[in-house]
DNA sequence: AGCCGCTTGTGAACGCAGGAACAAAGTCCC
DNA sequence: GGGACTTTGTTCCTGCGTTCACAAGCGGCT
């Protein structure tokens, strides 16, 4: 007896995760109840959409008003799991990975880093925001103490692969990848994917495409 | 005179930049020629895919032979639009601002920052990577003065509404997006946004929905 | 109490991306 | 020179995501 459909949209799932934020700021500013097209425009969607995304988490919102502000944060709060901080692990502290270690926009959104590792001795015993950064031999004991069940992976392409496979084996079921290399994990392991440079890549193609004649001029 | 039609859908070219980084790899290998097969494995993707993306390019392979792994990278490359380096200007040199500008990726791809910009006094005349930090009101006159078609922001999400519209009235073409706000651009201004918190929270919710032992039951 | 306007929730149509199967074409071997 | 194998390029089909448009429900006003 399941009234909803557990199956949720991925593609959905980030919009909720949108909506949720300009939700919490709604409701710092005071606001009690919201329509579909206001919060729709604030997150850059359209309204018909959201209000199909809402659908999936059954009704939510009462007709001729709108939804409650506090209320419907609380729902995607908890559909989301973001509810009880859950704890996530880094490999790879260069550049990249000391600035999301330090990013203040997970920890204040229901994530917390209990692990930062590293292969280069140079780095082990830095301190990167509030943690310190520990050799990468004790990666299992830190995800089986802390119980980590995020991951994510900021290594040279090189030992990407291997440090996914230690993750998976530690007990980690889901792994934020931003090496640009494709990882293979074991089943029931979700692993997304970020590759900056092909944002780059997309966006010089489609500046590009705009202006077909003589757009690389730059001398 | 158009024998090839001028739309590539933008998943295709998000991959296209993804089978040029390895045919790069592959090229370096010193390998000569490609078959669908191997490529799509090494990218992550289906064979059948891959062909049909490269179909939009008209006919690039030999039949009973593969591709030239050279002759196609450089196909890529033109079509894409990394031949010649492009011009960005990055705004926001904060903790992530840093390591996009230090992050190797963009350097060896096409890329090369020419401007970084802080509104924060403090942080103006520190170098990064091989350039100073220079104070926000100089944006203008670099991204004129180098014909930067692409900008990218990484500042706190309240000035980013600010900031797109000052790089759009410069001549900025397109715009890379870190701040978690939706943009506002003029026609003929790309944006495209890369939410990291998003990332993780669609991550959690898919770990989530895999064990779902207590969930949210608010009945 | 009844009506009206507003907003949500849902159903259907459209377009697009992804995957699989098939035909064309070129090469290697005999 | 001919046949067969390999691999590309294309075509069809299925499924998903998105959008539009309508019906249902609730509050407020008269």
């Amino acid at each position: 007896m399941q009234p909803r459909p557990r199956t949720i949209p991925e593609a959905t799932v980030a919009r909720l995760a949108v909506y949720l934020r300009v939700l919490t700021t709604l409701a710092d500013g005071g606001r009690s109840t919201v329509s579909s097209g206001e919060l729709a425009s604030a997150a850059g969607v359209n309204p018909a959409g959201l209000r199909k995304d809402l659908s999936h988490l059954g009704p939510c919102g009462v007709r001729g008003v709108g939804y409650d502000v506090g209320a419907l944060r609380d729902r995607l709060t908890g559909v989301l799991g973001v509810g009880s901080a859950r704890a996530c692990v880094l490999v790879g502290i260069g550049n990249l990975g000391s600035a999301l270690a330090d990013y203040a926009g997970f920890g204040t959104r229901g994530f917390e880093f209990v692990g930062l590792f590293d292969a280069s001795p140079a780095r082990i015993g830095q301190r990167v925001g509030d943690l310190e950064v520990r050799a990468l031999d004790e990666l299992e004991d830190v995800v089986t103490a802390t119980g980590a069940s995020i991951g994510v992976i900021t290594t040279p392409a090189e030992v990407a692969q291997t440090v996914c496979d230690r993750l998976a084996a530690a007990g980690v079921r889901s792994i934020l990848n931003f090496a640009p290399v494709p990882l293979a994990a074991p089943a029931g392991v979700d692993v997304r994917k970020v590759d900056l440079s092909v944002e780059l890549q997309v966006l010089a193609f489609l500046g590009q495409q705009r202006v077909p004649a003589g757009v690389g001029e730059s001398a």
